[in-house]
DNA sequence: GTGGTCTAGACCACA
DNA sequence: GTGGTCTAGACCACG
């Protein structure tokens, strides 16, 4: 299931993005799963057709997704890689939030250990790989 | 010593809250300082005085700084624990940023790295990575 | 309706934020109504776009309207709540006012003829008494 | 004692002429008094001359000292008399912080039960009458 | 179209 | 001189 908050700061068009990207990684869509239609995902969710374009255009930017014209759009084999280093690419973000800490005087460790604490518990990664020990 | 970059996407009004703040973090400007006024930092930042009136506003607003009409503006007693604690608050924020990378498969020792990378640096280097010039 | 008097000493925008909480208390904004824009309230109230700006700029501060570049302000679900308690703290002044008046020799009654005159008129008269034209 | 705050939304003028005004109804200031010198009271208090000017002038508009050319200014005969008078006329400040609560919904209850409480409670008043029955 | 930021220049009361 | 408010007009990313 996609929510998308109109009220985030984050736009719209990126919590799509991640929300999808979230679901290939989850394995809710497997690579070659055909994703919903730009309008059905307008009405599901509510938004404007033109932000679903944007983001399914982002996607298909990073190679996650391909477009098929006139059948909608697949979930590329290699998604899980590309994403992966989409994300590598979100280093800068959180490099800025760090350095934001910082200097407003919060200590390394204690930035540190909310990492750990992050990679600490294990979460649902249901990885696409588990489940395809065919 | 204060710096605008003009070409970070952050805006201006927040790279002034940050540059204030550190300064009082550092012990720079001391709780009681009597902070520059706001057509003095307008002039010599070369940027509006408008533009310096929303900063010390928002400070006001966060109680780090106390404006007196027709004295100054002078740093608040408590102000650097009013500082550390409102960064602190931002850990969720790191948090949820970490877990979405998680997910997407970045290694844990990625992001260790950035993060000792923004603590091993010296503050200036700090100012250069905070601005994109996207 | 909204209205502003550009003769009273209250600032324009504190009188924009009164008039939008008031609408709010009163039902005519319910929570999730979608406030007027920016640009359509500074034309029919005849003031600049960046005033209308910083009362909706401290009503989002406040919790009481959820912004979205791109669909508008929309009123928060728990707007009326927000707005009563902030007024209700705002009893010490009042008790300070009042420590003052009686220190001075100001009889009990003339103050509480004057709160049950504010409570006893209309709106609308309330309006006219809050600007002085000073 | 009189204490100046420079940091309240009150003007230090108006701060000044309160405590003055505060001190003379608490008889600590009889009638005839001879008030401090304008440089001793911007010495002890830290504060400019010209602020001290602009209380002692008000003041003495309203008839509550009265100046004397070269020998300082002294409380007048009828000042609390004349005190109370302008007590009474910052009536509408009371009204217009009044009409602020009632619009955001405080009821008329909560209002009153506060003023009540503020005469109900028997503070230092410490009139110059009580000690002058002789 | 929306909210948000920035500049330029003006005016006010206060110290 | 100070902080604070307001106007006018411009630009940006988002929906």
């Amino acid at each position: 299931m996609i929510l998308i908050d109109r009220f985030s700061p984050k736009p719209v068009f990126e919590q799509l993005i991640d929300s999808i990207e979230q679901q290939i990684v989850l394995g809710v869509y497997p690579p070659g799963t055909l994703l919903p239609s730009l309008r059905e995902l307008s009405v599901t969710l509510s938004i404007n057709p033109n932000t679903v374009q944007k983001s399914y255009g982002e996607l298909t930017r990073r190679g996650v997704i391909l477009p098929s014209v006139g059948s909608g759009c697949y979930v590329a084999p290699d998604a899980p890689e590309r994403i992966r280093k989409a994300a590598e690419s979100r280093l800068p973000e959180l490099t800025r939030l760090c350095a934001d800490m910082k200097l407003r005087g919060v200590p390394e460790e204690t930035i540190l250990e909310a990492v750990r604490a992050v990679y600490g518990c294990e979460t649902v990664t249901i990885q696409k790989e588990e489940s395809d020990h065919a």
